[in-house]
DNA sequence: TTTCTACAGTTCTAAAACAGAACTGTCAAT
DNA sequence: ATTGACAGTTCTGTTTTAGAACTGTAGAAA
């Protein structure tokens, strides 16, 4: 399997992987969340070479993922920031540091701490269930085929999804 | 930098992605959460060389994500499951399909759903903060340094994250 | 008893991706 | 006229990955 055949597989994982599914694009990502614009920014702070650097941004506009905008005229220059579609790739982002906070700590501790504005208080970030509002575990979640399931024809149920979209909106909405 | 180095990166998201930031060992944990455990199921419902699945195999092995264990000697046989370690990554996994499923559908809706057994219901995961349990944004999130971070002395500050470990382990207990 | 299949790898070669360094080009400041 | 900031592009050599074939144990089938 070659990168570019993973977003036509039927699965959301296989899919999600071929946007964000290399190292280096995940550190990039996590330099956006903590405000980081333009190249010599992102090139500095992760000694990305240049080279793959241009690369991978190319690829997060590409995708939806960064925009990329003039912030001066004579020379040209611009700077990426997280769309919409970049700015739900939070929650990942978030999952990712609190496992290596729980398993990849040395004695010192987590090198970064987060606040939630909103309560003011360092977190953690909890996986809860849409519907019913309790803590996933993995062993409580049961995983069936949906209508874009391998072997559905392109026709069939138009994804009956309206409560679920609406409920993990709240997630979004001021993301 | 390499491989090997991300692991000693101060930054949490550096460390986790120096495990299981690469294509095929999310493709492996995804099987592995979807209840394959040989090496014959992952090479058959992957597609991954077997040259790289053995490799990968070993890693996560050796990084404690996966125990390899024997269900039959003459010849020896083994299977891979997931430790706790590995079965925490859940959130991981959730997060990533659920981006998928939001941005990365075609016209058939998603390839898989998701039910709560606990509640019955399909459900979305959703992330919520630790400490007051409201939905996160990304907005809604200052990041700080914590006692690991770069500058900091390793004999100082033995990580304060009491409360936030027992809090959060309601999210893995049962996992 | 030779042959087939299931299983879990290992070994090989060619192709793709990546690292590291140097180079291009615009403009402002010295 | 030279230097430095910025945002790339181009080059060469190394590392990783893909794809296919091979190794080895053992039970079942011919």
């Amino acid at each position: 399997m070659k990168w570019g055949e993973l977003e036509d597989e039927p699965c959301s994982m296989a899919r999600t992987i071929g946007v964000i599914g290399d190292r280096w694009t995940l550190l990039i990502l996590r330099e956006c969340f903590l405000r980081t614009r333009r190249f010599e920014g992102f090139q500095s702070s992760l000694g990305i070479t240049r080279h793959l650097l241009a690369e991978r941004l190319k690829k997060l506009v590409r995708q939806g993922v960064l925009r990329r905008i003039p912030y001066q005229d004579s020379p040209k220059r611009h700077e990426y920031i997280l769309t919409q579609k970049g700015l739900d790739l939070h929650p990942i982002m978030m999952a990712i540091v609190h496992w290596g906070d729980t398993h990849m700590v040395d004695a010192r501790g987590r090198p970064l701490l987060h606040q939630h504005r909103k309560c003011g208080k360092d977190f953690d970030p909890v996986m809860v269930c849409s519907e019913c509002g309790e803590p996933l575990s993995a062993k409580e979640v049961h995983t069936h085929p949906g209508p874009g399931a391998r072997g559905t024809p392109v026709s069939a149920a138009p994804e009956k999804k309206a409560k679920r979209e609406t409920k993990s909106k709240t997630q979004r909405s001021a993301a």
